[in-house]
DNA sequence: CCCGAATGAGACGTTCACGTCTCATTCAAT
DNA sequence: ATTGAATGAGACGTGAACGTCTCATTCGGG
């Protein structure tokens, strides 16, 4: 059966985000082929870690877009997001954590690029009134990208269902851990 | 001069958070010492890793101790554990991130005996009332871990400031993003 | 001032994962 | 059934980082 590039790439993230030394031997099992057929269609490590990278803003643009962020209130672009960054989780988490890898890198720009949506949804928030202004835009980025990792990590370790975590981390952003009123 | 073993380990956690291959030499140098010396007070890399964990769980605990979780309601608990655990977040990131080191490992142990007094400390503000129930205490936990080491990060990339730091990780945690009424 | 301890600089051998290659086997399409 | 492509299993050489060692130098206490 022919490989699913798509699949190797999720379990490779998965490993990598946690220990960025796992071995291409270990990869290649998790992926279900052999070390051989890994390096069949990745020239190596570093290809891989490319390919990662790719792939990881790819499809993170592409879950931005059909989150469409632009369209009614923040707080639904934000939930929106969340649902549809949710898939793409773990490659994130290994891009967050282990992002010292774009240094003087072209691929830089594109990461920035994405930054820069997401800072625009959350400044969006702040100019409409309905989110806090004494949190910087900036910073609700990077607890973005920190909770999203964190959520992949707890259900890669069953401590959160899957089902949940969309609801976990879209309220846990928008409204804090503290019981509100308004609700 | 003599070696400020805290230090070591200071730098080691700032640079192995970001990238986990980093090399002795880059540590040593990163350290102010030369590799030579660096092998002098730390057996090999497994052994810093390992002074590493001990230390970061230590200093951690120390952190939980000070923040007398017990006392007062659980949202000022939670703001005093944000405040003193801030100076070792670097640590605790790297160790959060890159946790699958205790995979097997008795230092297991200490990990969730600190995982259980955050988790106890959620669950409190949960029968008081005051935190929400709609998010189990697990994920409250992780999500600590994971604000905690994007703020770290956020820090070190100069897109927030230190001072800020326990300002906007902690509020975000208790009320979130959005704006809310009875503040 | 002297002496011991600690450090820096660098050389050296070893280890281990990597990347490449070969060969047998399986799979899919015709 | 046949053929070509893709895979799995494993051997092999290479390179880079590691850990150890030596020697000169510096630092600090007596």
């Amino acid at each position: 059966m022919p490989v699913d590039r798509e699949h190797v790439l999720t379990e490779a993230a998965a490993l990598l985000a946690r220990r960025a030394t796992t071995l291409m031997d270990e990869i290649a099992r998790a992926a279900g082929i052999s070390r051989a057929t890994l390096h069949r269609h990745f020239a190596g490590r570093d290809a891989l870690i490319r390919a990662l990278e790719e792939h990881g803003i790819e499809r993170f643009a592409r879950a931005i877009d059909a989150a469409r962020l632009d369209e009614g209130d923040a707080a639904g672009g934000l939930r929106r997001l969340v649902r549809e960054a949710e898939p793409v989780a773990g490659v994130l988490a290994f891009l967050f954590t282990e992002n010292q890898l774009f240094e003087n890198e072209p691929v830089n720009a594109g990461w920035a690029q994405l930054d820069a949506r997401l800072t625009a949804l959350f400044r969006r928030g702040q100019e409409e009134g309905t989110f806090r202004v004494d949190l910087s835009a900036n910073w609700l980025t990077e607890a973005f990208y920190g909770l999203l990792g964190a959520g992949a990590w707890a259900v890669h370790e069953g401590r959160v269902a899957r089902n949940d975590l969309d609801h976990s981390i879209a309220e846990l952003l928008l409204g804090g851990i503290r019981r509100s009123m308004e609700k």
